[in-house]
DNA sequence: CGCTATCTTGACAATCTTCAAGGCCTGTGG
DNA sequence: CCACAGGCCTTGAAGATTGTCAAGATAGCG
């Protein structure tokens, strides 16, 4: 299947190495389960690259030779119906893992939403590393199971939440300081109003309207100009995403 | 975490290994990842029980201390939100393998539908277990994918799809002969029609309507009597599950 | 400074839900 | 053997949440 050595090539590795050395994706990414010393082995089939807003790197259904690791930037993943209809499965940043598969076809498309880093691998030579690296396996089979528990999750959300507490689910997911509860917290959104409705089984304007209740509510604020949001009443977002609030 | 050793014990091997080596699961389970020479080892550890129908036998939030593989009978897999709206996640029949948790703890529960057989592993002697066989750890990735691939293509159903195209793809998907959409295809439900709405996200009276439509458009036959439905129409009906039909 | 994207808001429509009642099937007991 | 009880399923009527269509507001960009 695949075919093209991997270790034998006999330029510095220091060199080569380098941009995985200096990734600051590794800490938080499968790169980082290559130990610092054997780096260079990751780094010589890293193929990293850029795209510009709005670019499809991932086609569903399109053969899928390579794996991607994000570096910077944000990608929203999603799956299309015949006449349009989109429904994003989930948001990709720094250090996110993407690439699923079945039958040798990538199972969703991936667009850039700003400017998006990563790095591309092909799959055989991956295949390689981790054999070489077991625990390599071990901790994509944890992301793997990580993926499916919060899949799972936005199925009780999909089938089951009203149009608030899918908001309210959405905006508290999104707090980088979800631990926490405490002070008002702000988050910069990368998506649009679209983007939100189609990862939450919504339509813009049933966001924009919802997203006008929970001001009215004084559970958050929000600022259009750069997009971000600021939580008021975590305890009270809180409550209404696990289905807890009363309206 | 865990102490006990695997391998001292020195009763025959044969007799303990009856149990895995009969078992019709075996096959297309986790358990034929082991080969037939050491399966001692697996039904060592393995332990084999029966519930009767309505058993809840995984709760979601409980400290996850077992994995199961289903070795006959239908479960259904849930997640509740405080007021008792359900969400089933998906049903496992034999040969599946149960216990996704986070932190240690189950992400969602288990009922048995109809009676159901399975073997129980304390996670710490599977991880030995694991470590001995490192085939297992492959299948196990490969289940999760397979199961991540499937959650995303619910969550396109739950947030972008009508009534009648949840319907068409649930009945498509539960006919096991999926690949030839020749010949009428008949079609045993274990679920009840409350089972099949909290699957899709509707209610059981749309269900009902649904089933009602279809089966008025000449494309299912549904017969209450043993729960079983005949796909009349298997083009059409695909059509409909994959958004390509015109109503 | 106007053009275009995105977002917001309003009015109306539709799908799906809720509430209610009746029918079907099974099993149990007289 | 038949009657009755209890699930489960189906159907109807009314209601509600969300979607659709349309127009106006705000912000970024040349």
């Amino acid at each position: 299947m695949n075919s093209m050595p991997i270790l034998p090539i006999t330029i510095d590795a220091r060199i080569v190495a380098h941009h995985c050395e200096a990734c600051s994706a590794r800490a938080i990414s499968v790169c980082g389960t290559v130990p610092t010393l054997e780096l260079d082995q990751l780094a010589r089939i890293a193929r990293p690259a850029k795209v510009a807003a709005l670019t499809e790197f991932i086609t569903e259904g399109e053969e899928s030779l390579d794996f991607f690791t994000i570096s910077s930037g944000t990608a929203r993943l999603f799956k299309l119906l015949p006449d349009g209809r989109r429904q994003i499965t989930g948001f990709a940043t720094k250090g996110d893992f993407l690439g699923l598969s079945l039958a040798g076809r990538f199972v969703y498309s991936a667009e850039a939403i700003d400017q998006v880093g990563f790095c591309r691998y092909s799959r055989g030579k991956w295949r390689a590393l981790v054999a070489l690296y077991p625990q390599m396996e071990q901790f994509i089979l944890d992301i793997v199971m990580t993926e499916l528990v919060a899949a799972q999750e936005q199925m009780l959300l999909l089938g089951r939440k009203t149009a608030r507490e899918r908001l309210a689910s959405f905006l508290i997911a999104q707090d980088p300081h979800v631990k926490e509860p405490k002070l008002p917290q702000r988050i910069l959104l990368a998506m649009t109003r679209n983007d939100i409705a189609d990862y939450l089984g919504l339509t813009v304007e049933t966001v924009s309207r919802t997203i006008s209740q929970l001001r009215q509510d004084a559970m958050i604020t929000v600022n259009r100009a750069d997009r971000s949001v600021v939580i008021l009443d975590g305890i009270g977002l809180r409550a209404m995403a696990d289905g807890r609030s009363l309206n």
